[in-house]
DNA sequence: ACAGAGTGTTCAGGATTTACAACAAGCCGT
DNA sequence: ACGGCTTGTTGTAAATCCTGAACACTCTGT
C-alpha cells in the first residue's frame, strides 16, 4: 500500500505540478512533496483535501489499480473447483483464484449445522444465489428467513448477513459474489 | 463522511470493544475513542493499523453502506423470479432488475436447439456459472466446450462467447453476470 | 454492599505531521 | 550567459496526532 506513489501517478495523470494541486487543494507545496515521498502518512482529512484538489473521492483513490491477467482456463469439471472451505461449511470456488477477480462465483455445501459464524459478515458488493438441495436459514439485517429448494436470493452485502443450517439434511447453494474477496 | 461513527457502527457489527480492537490493531484504546468522537482525524497509517484488527481493507472502509434501511426483498421464491427471456432460452432473474445493480445472476433454461446466436456475444466484465442439468455446448474465443451436469465455466465477457444446446435434453444453468447488462 | 472485570472518556507529554520560507536544479526567451 | 519562470526538495516552528495512565461508569458474582 504505496500511498506516496499513488497519489504521484493520479496527481500526474491529471497534468498537474505539486504546486498547482497544493493550491486547488488548500494545503502547501511540501505536504504534497512529503506525502509523495512516503516521508509522511498523511491524515484522512489532509488526504481528503488533497484529493479535492484532483477531485477525487478516498475510495477512488484506495481503488485505482490496473492489473492484467492470462487465466485461459475456461471450463472447470466438478472435481476442478478450487476448495477454500472455511470450517464446517464447504466452498468451492469456480475459475482460478486470481486476486482481481470480480465475480466470487461457489458451489456450497452446508452440512446440517452448519454455520457462517455469529458476527454477522459485513463486505462491500453485491451477492446473489439459488438454493439446489436441502433448506437452509439466511438472516439479513436482523430479519431471518428459510430458503427451501429452487428458492433464491439477492442483497447488498453491505448488510449485515449469516447463513445457517439449522436442519438435518445438507444443503446445497451455488452463490456469486462480487467484488470477489477472499 | 463522519469516519467516526462509521468504524464504530463496523466494530460494533463485528462484536468488538474499543480495547479488543486496539489490542488486535496494535494501537491504545484511547486511539479508538478519539476517532470514533471524531476528536482527532486519523493518520492514514493509524487508521491502517486500526482496520488491519478487524480486518478491513481501506477501500472497504470507506465504501460500507452502514445505513439500515431494508425494505428490499432478500429471499424470492422460484416464481417469483422475474422473466427476461430472449428467444428460445428462459432466463430468469433472481431479484428485482433494480437499474445500477452489480451482479446479474440468472437461472437459465436452454431447450434442445436453443442458442443465443450465431453473432458472439462480447461485453464488458466477467461470467461464471454451473450447469445443474443435461448437457450444454460452450464457445468461447472459437474454442467449443461441451459441459456436462456439475461442469462450470468462467471467463471474462470480452472473449466473444456463444451458449448452444444441441442435445436431445433440455439443460438449465445458474449464471452469474458482472456488471448487470440486460 | 462490595470487589473485580468490563465498558468508554479524558488529560499531559512525547511523537508525528503541517505550514512557511528558503533552497537547488531545469527550462525558455532574450 | 543571464534573468525569470518553473519544478521538487529540504529546514524550523507551530499544529495535530498518538500513547500511557488515570478517571467514571455499568455489570456480575459473592
Amino acid at each position: 500500500m504505496d500511498v506516496g506513489a499513488r497519489l504521484q501517478n493520479i496527481r500526474k495523470l491529471k497534468g498537474l505540478s505539486q504546486r498547482e494541486l497544493a493550491k486547488r487543494a488548500g494545503v502547501t507545496n511540501s505536504t504534497i512533496s512529503m506525502i509523495e515521498k512516503n516521508s509522511v502518512s498523511p491524515s484522512i482529512s489532509s488526504l481528503k483535501k488533497v484529493l479535492g484538489g484532483i477531485p477525487m473521492s478516498l475510495v477512488e483513490f484506495f481503488s485505482i489499480d490496473v492489473e492484467q491477467d492470462s487465466d485461459t482456463q475456461v471450463v472447470y469439471k466438478a472435481d476442478e473447483l478450487i476448495d477454500i472451505s472455511d470450517g464446517a461449511v464447504s466452498m468451492r470456488l469456480i475459475g482460478k483464484a486470481h486476486p482481481d477477480r470480480a465475480i466470487a462465483f461457489l458451489a456450497e455445501t452446508y452440512p446440517p449445522g452448519a454455520d457462517t459464524g455469529t458476527d454477522m459478515l459485513v463486505h462491500e458488493g453485491e451477492e446473489a444465489g439459488m438454493l439446489i438441495e436441502g433448506r437452509l436459514e439466511l438472516t439479513v439485517n436482523g430479519q431471518t428467513y428459510v430458503l427451501e429448494t429452487g428458492d433464491s436470493y439477492y442483497f447488498e452485502s453491505s448488510k449485515p448477513h449469516r447463513f445457517r443450517n439449522p436442519f438435518e439434511r445438507p444443503a446445497r447453494l451455488i452463490s456469486a459474489t462480487t467484488p470477489a474477496n477472499f
